[in-house]
DNA sequence: CCTACCGATCGGTAGG
DNA sequence: CCTACCGATCGGTAGG
């Protein structure tokens, strides 16, 4: 195996082990016995556990930041349309990338300075554009009027079963999952 | 301080300590000096690290139980009202217990066998009233035809913000959090 | 990529 | 309730 390729794989079963036992839970001999290596080996791929941690957080941070800025700058989107291109876009990072976007949920907080605040800074980023954007549409009467903070999070959080449920291959289809879910959360279940 | 309130306030702690670091990352050490103990000490109090969480999990695991049969076999509500009391109960649950609920929540993954079991046994049960509760609705027409899975872990997962979010004395009402979280949840933000 | 090893820290016990 | 201490395990390094 070539040694890029065995840093990626890795870097996904370091995930996944964080996903099931946690960030400080998971060892680096467990990580190394997974990988076929002596736990001393893993450091010619990678420069610490931590670094580890850092990578994911961070490519998932950025990837949603991208994402983000992309809906936001789409003049062909009302405000209805963005909130469900958002939706769509948590759903389909959760399935696609399950596990870490499980640790980028669950494990920044084990960050260290000054990652941790860079960390939290992207993320509130992310939430004041998200806000913003729900702010909007209650201004215009799209959304009705609520207090955003509240709206937000139970928007965000509703996603978060999604990371310990979906399973590749699984019988149901991540199309009915975004449309039951965009419609049960844009006009409730009754 | 007597005894049993030496106890009380060894598991408070724990559970802040839990919530905020994880358990794994969490040492008796430093829950001693919380508590202005030295670590052996902790030991004429509680068994066990292990123990504290066990209390935590099926403390607030029972409490669980217990608030969903009452709801189930309460005749005088329909199935909105139901699910409207379940969603009080978790609003309640999250901001009267916050740091217990969370170690509820997030490390019940680290008890170990047979109590991992137990608890994911009752969880299963839990879990399974809330669907049938929304299955029944479907079948009235009450709610919307759709997978009941989804829209169980939708709604159990729209909680989990509060854990995180909720500060006791914060200006905003909890009354309020409900009021626009069952608007929300059971007719949408349009 | 491995063997051998480091200091630090862990949960917990003995004994008073 | 403390001091003193146990074996186990941790992330990581030296050296080849």
């Amino acid at each position: 195996m070539a040694n890029s390729q065995k840093k990626q794989k890795i870097l996904e079963v370091a995930a996944r082990l964080f996903r099931d036992k946690g960030y400080p839970a998971t060892s680096m001999r467990h990580l190394a016995d997974e990988v076929q290596l002596k736990a001393s080996s893993l450091y010619n791929h990678i420069g610490s556990k931590e670094e580890i941690l850092q990578t994911i957080c961070f490519d998932n941070a950025h990837r949603f930041a991208k994402e983000m800025k992309g809906i936001q700058e789409n003049s062909t989107l009302d405000v209805t349309e963005k909130v469900k291109a958002l939706i769509q876009l948590h759903i389909e990072m959760a399935t696609q990338e399950i596990t870490s976007v499980t640790a980028f949920n669950d494990e920044w907080r084990h960050l260290s300075e000054p990652h941790l605040s860079n960390f939290m800074k992207m993320r509130k980023e992310y939430e004041g554009a998200f806000k913003a954007l729900l702010q909007k549409g209650m201004e215009e009467g799209t959304f009705k009027q609520k207090n955003a903070s509240i709206l937000l999070y139970t928007l965000l959080s509703s996603f978060r079963w999604l990371y310990d449920w979906y399973k590749p291959g699984k019988s149901i289809q991540i199309q009915q999952i975004k449309d039951e879910m965009i419609d049960s959360l844009m006009n409730g279940i009754s």
